[in-house]
RNA sequence: GCGCUUGUAGCUCAAUUGGAUAGAGCGCCUGACUUCGGAUCAGGAGGUUGAGGGUUCAAGUCCUUCCGGGCGCACCA
């Protein structure tokens, strides 16, 4: 039930039908028309733009259009107590006490309903996340488009569409054959007592190649590894498997699980950068061609060469892009493409790629590619989860590859708890860089707003304990004929919100508005929990130790919320701190 | 040099897809613990939303020009 939506439907077929009456004049679109929620100083509850929107078209004052139109919104509506225009031209609309008697007992009726937006249609969508190359366990780096990723998934499934989870696995390419050659001198490390050539700057160095070697070694007794050549492929996978394995217990801990895992190695062997390179040539998106170099950079090593290009300009790419190397092996993108491809033919609704900020230059080229694959614009949605910058004792840390200097998804939750990260990564907008200060929300972890909604939902808990029920329970009520005070109708009207909290987090793909408004219901619940101190009348559990309906009523729809948004953003809702 | 992105209170961030007098937390100042769980609450101070111009009934939000951060810019993936 989003009472938004239901004034926005209302207002709008007055509108049309006073059109059809030639009463009014309307502009070809209504889609400016908005229902809101009034700014927290003026009294009521739901506000409309209607008469400035209409004001042009009809050559009048929005005053004088407001006054005539709110008689009309009021005329026939035994919900609302009262109607007022406000001074540019708002109308102001508040309704009486028994709609939010109703309101909550739809709500509690329908709980598993309330929020999902069933106006949009069901689509099925595709979100790939994380896709980190697997030569090495996840960091602090990957951890926030992991947890954005999975909590926008989170968000479109809690709206009723199908999502499959995806991680890509770039398990191909010089990358690969490099970290096998490291697992592979680490093996002769550890068999032979060579020493690990840490010059090279191919080679990786952390220290979780000689677990990953251990490992290698023990559960493969029968392999001689003696000659690099002869073992490369099996290493490699072998290899593979391993750093698999470490990535998908770093996202467990994070509380992640992927559908499913695609292979780059995969796609390559099964021959689907070719066939979809044949279709793109076909098309006429593929040419031979030369880059030219970036200007104002220095090009003294700068080759020219004639490559495979696909012509990404024709989607407002700045230049085309190569689709093989000089060696006539493909490109990471021309692999990537055939992914998409491979993707699209999946039939999924909506593709969505969540990448780090990184990798934002690729956008262009990659959407371009899956609208030249598939005809249709917007088909691959790409959010941006923009850097973390972690800053340890005070100073901004810069990790790097070199041994120590490197914080873990393993070694973060271990120190700050999955709940705490996932929400903390979740407290900002994607689209702005995060302060991550890892002293800080060790040393002061209750500072942690998590623990602010956390303790909302445990205060609720200990209501429902001290009269022997259960916070999850269902309810029995025989009326719903309340009435509620206004510091009350204030959490009731924040509840009315949730509907469209969700709407927007799910069409921008903006989680942490979820964690936001989480947190303001927490506020305004405990807000109210103080008035208790002073006025025994608002407190939950009366003198004689019972909690009357209309306060079960109010708990329950409260804590419902709270759940459902914890539900959402993978964090858990304890009933006792 | 080009592209993307960002600039809001001392600090960290919100701002309902263009709405009304821009809101929270931290920090600072004052107050509420024989508590329905104080991991909480009430109040105060703190702003030319980086700067200028434009569009609009209405701009933190859109366009434009600057200024300052961040990221990226041939066969690395």
């Amino acid at each position: 039930m989003n009472i938004f939506d239901i004034y926005s439907e209302k207002i709008k077929t007055l509108v049309k039908n006073l059109n059809k009456q030639n009463l009014i004049e309307i502009p070809d679109s209504l889609n400016g028309i908005n229902v809101d929620l009034p700014p927290e100083k003026f009294d009521c509850d739901i506000s409309t733009n209607v008469a400035m929107v209409l004001s042009k078209s009809n050559k009048k004052p929005p005053i004088d259009l407001a006054k005539q139109l709110s008689e009309l919104i009021k005329k026939n509506d035994k919900d609302i107590s009262s109607i007022d225009v406000a001074k540019p031209g708002f109308i102001n609309i508040k309704f009486n006490k028994s709609f939010w008697n109703n309101f909550l007992k739809e709500i509690i009726i329908n709980q598993k309903e309330f929020g999902v937006n069933k106006k949009q249609k069901k689509k099925t969508y595709l979100v790939e996340f994380v896709s980190a190359n697997p030569t090495g366990p996840l960091h602090v780096g990957h951890c926030r488009g992991a947890v954005i990723g999975d909590v926008i998934s989170n968000i479109l499934i809690f709206n009723q569409n199908k999502v499959i989870k995806e991680y890509y696995v770039n398990d191909y390419g010089n990358q690969i054959i490099n970290f096998t050659k490291s697992v592979y001198f680490r093996i002769r490390e550890i068999l032979n007592n060579e020493k690990f050539p840490s010059d090279n700057p191919d080679l990786y160095p952390g220290d979780y190649l000689i677990d990953i070697a251990k490992n290698i070694i023990s559960q493969n007794k029968k392999i001689k590894f003696d000659n690099f050549k002869n073992i490369s492929n099996e290493l490699t996978k072998l290899s593979i498997e391993q750093s698999l394995k470490m990535i998908k217990l770093n996202l467990k801990i994070l509380g992640i699980n992927h559908d499913n895992f695609a292979s780059e190695t995969d796609i390559v062997n099964n021959n689907e950068v070719q066939s979809v390179i044949d279709q793109l040539e076909k098309d006429k998106f593929v040419y031979k061609g030369k880059i030219n170099a970036p200007e104002g950079e220095d090009k003294t090593d700068w080759i020219e060469r004639e490559q495979l290009l696909f012509r990404s300009t024709d989607f407002g790419d700045d230049k085309d892009r190569a689709l093989q190397k000089s060696d006539k092996s493909w490109t990471y993108f021309a692999s990537d493409v055939a992914y998409h491809n491979n993707k699209l033919k999946r039939k999924f609704d909506i593709l969505i790629n969540i990448l780090g900020a990184d990798h934002a230059g690729y956008i262009k080229r990659i959407t371009s590619a899956v609208e030249a694959l598939s005809g249709e614009k917007n088909k691959l949605i790409c959010k941006v989860s923009q850097l973390v910058k972690l800053i340890k004792d005070g100073k901004p840390f810069k990790m790097s590859k070199r041994k120590g200097d490197y914080i873990t998804v393993h070694d973060l939750v271990n120190e700050v708890g999955k709940d705490a990260t996932r929400f903390i990564m979740l407290n900002r907008s994607g689209d702005a860089e995060l302060d991550f200060d890892f002293t800080k929300v060790k040393e002061k972890s209750r500072d942690n707003p998590l623990y602010y909604v956390q303790y909302c939902y445990a205060r609720i808990s200990s209501v429902f304990r001290n009269i022997n029920k259960k916070i999850n329970e269902e309810i029995k009520i025989k009326n719903y004929d309340f009435s509620y005070s206004n510091d009350e109708i204030k959490i009731i009207k924040k509840i009315s919100q949730w509907p469209k909290c969700i709407e927007l987090s799910s069409s921008k793909l903006e989680p942490h508005r979820v964690t936001v408004y989480l947190y303001e219901l927490a506020s305004d619940f405990h807000s109210y929990w103080n008035l208790g101190k002073d006025n025994e009348d608002k407190r939950f559990i009366d003198k004689d130790n019972k909690v009357s309906d209309n306060k079960i009523v109010l708990l329950k729809s409260v804590s419902n919320v709270i759940k459902s948004g914890m539900d959402i953003i993978g964090v858990d809702a304890p009933e006792k701190m």
